[in-house]
DNA sequence: TCAGCTATTTATAATAT
DNA sequence: TATATTATAAATAGCTG
């Protein structure tokens, strides 16, 4: 979306990569937060830029959807670990018999 | 961007919600890594949609970038409480003299 | 550097299949 | 209900002062 079309690279030249980052960063938070509105979803967002300086937006809190990441993450382990118990299960009576 | 110009609040319609969450998801993912890669910056987006399904990206590892952003916000704790640490003690010390 | 401008590209709302 | 199309809105790359 500009005057010419870009490759999806590190921009080499610090100006316009600081340019780039200013303009697409609030671009970004933007379309994070009309998702959110739009779409009744939960969203956090975290950016570093490269000198380290940071930039959020959460629909509700960063830390509370952090929390809910961390649990959704946990109960997938659990599933993906009853799965493997029960193939390993399957695969050692099949052994032994 | 689209046939009609549309409000930002919430989709009633849950069939066009649903459709719109889907492409307005992968647009925000497909910005954030662009972002990442153009300004190398370090990013974590985590949405969950309405029926609880999460998507993630992160340009190194979720829980990396969250753990950076806990340090960062302590760090900016410290600052906070450090100023007023200041300010109390100059008001303090105006009004005791 | 640094904030506008606009020609283009890109994303997507509505529609068609 | 899911996928593809297309007209249009929105984002933005490079420019300009």
């Amino acid at each position: 979306m500009g005057r010419g079309k870009i490759v999806i690279r590190r921009i080499d030249n610090s100006t316009s990569r600081q340019v780039t980052f200013c303009k697409r960063r609030s671009g970004l938070l933007k379309k994070a937060k009309e998702l959110a509105i739009l779409c009744d979803a939960e969203i956090a967002l975290v950016i570093f830029s490269s000198t380290g300086r940071l930039y959020d937006f959460a629909s509700s809190s960063v830390k509370s959807i952090i929390d809910r990441y961390n649990r959704t993450k946990e109960e997938h382990h659990q599933v993906l670990n009853a799965t493997s118990v029960k193939v390993c299960s399957f695969l050692m009576q099949h052994r032994l018999h």
